[in-house]
DNA sequence: GATTACTAGACGAGTGGTCATATTTTTGGT
DNA sequence: ACCAAAAATATGACCACTCGTCTAGTAATC
């Protein structure tokens, strides 16, 4: 009805459309046109709604974390089920998602742009660091749950725990794309479930 | 004397260069330009010597796996030492390494172009995954006579082990951009050498 | 009629790549 | 030892194109 809202509408369907080709394709390789073509709406339209194009990933981001990743967070809350049963059903849930992606291709957009422009964009940089800390604390607290329920091994703080399951998964992600093979991630999620949380 | 070592050592040093640049900025955010400039050469020349910014990268991974990533092959191969310890000693380099470069924000020059290029250029894709399977079956192989004489457990399969591995590594050194912080690399070499190779 | 929402199209800079021409180096016949 | 023919290499202007951005204007709303 408002005005507001109708700009919301339209900036999200860009960030909507302009997400996956983010996603796909990296930003260097993602042109502005690239993104309004996909949405259909006309070039002089996007710095209506955008300051620049690293506003519109920055947003885009926010987006991503907002509509892709803290979704899986209602797994780590479920409390129905024991903290290491939430564990393992929230990493199956997430190599599930990874692998319906486009041929197991497109891997996590947070870590795709994290990789590709850390150095060159501080914004970008800064805005990735803030959502990650977040996802891994909503992990770290289920995992000290599970060590003080006597679930999992104490022998291992739970920080670098979080830390090291993470990184394996985003580098599986990027063996991923380069063997063009679904195994590193199921690799990572059987390590996971036979060597770290145990 | 021959034409040929003249040919090669220009364009060797035109590698160099590139390297430096691919691997610090990535594909895309690299120009022919930004190449020739760093090397002083005249931009005509760059064709001369390579057929294209693609095949140019191709080479460029060639040189960085040769120059970079096998040297540290003397490690794994020192028979004077015990497999075990020949295997920390590599990643306790391969740490040292990549913590030089650059304020830990240059990562790996294949890993970091895998992830940008693999979707986009075949060639690419190839080249480092031929590459990245030298390097993953040199490890192996050590693991395997660790395992024989005992030194590490063989309830894990010494490809899963080493892929898991690798995998970590590559996701600490995006998690190291991200945060601005050496700890995910360490992390990871701790966990090698209390978790992993135990 | 004034204010706001939106958009077409152009801008300058930069892209990967080409090419005609110029210079150097090598070759082989004398 | 010399020199011309030939092959290798050097050079930067130039091409067609794409980039992110912005201005000047139209369309919609109050």
């Amino acid at each position: 009805m408002q005005k507001t809202s109708k700009h919301e509408i339209k900036s999200d369907y860009l960030l909507e459309k302009g997400m996956e080709l983010l996603w796909s394709k990296g930003y260097n390789a993602t042109s502005v046109n690239d993104i309004v073509l996909a949405a259909g709406v006309p070039k002089g339209s996007f710095y209506f709604y955008f300051d620049s194009k690293e506003d519109f990933a920055v947003k885009a981001i926010d987006k991503y974390f907002s509509e892709v990743v803290t979704p899986a967070f209602d797994i780590l809350d479920d409390r129905n089920t024991s903290p290491k049963e939430r564990l393992f059903a929230f990493y199956e849930y997430r190599v599930k998602v990874l692998k319906e992606e486009m041929d197991c291709k497109m891997g996590c957009l947070a870590s795709n742009l994290g990789n590709e422009m850390a150095e060159h964009s501080e914004v970008i940089r800064k805005k990735i660091a803030e959502k990650e800390h977040g996802v891994y604390h909503k992990i770290i607290d289920v995992i000290q749950e599970a060590q003080s329920a006597g679930e999992i091994g104490s022998s291992i703080n739970a920080t670098d725990l979080v830390t090291f399951m993470e990184d394996a998964g985003k580098g599986a992600m990027i063996t991923m794309k380069e063997q063009n093979s679904a195994y590193p991630i199921d690799n990572v999620l059987n390590m996971i479930r036979k060597v770290l949380l145990k």
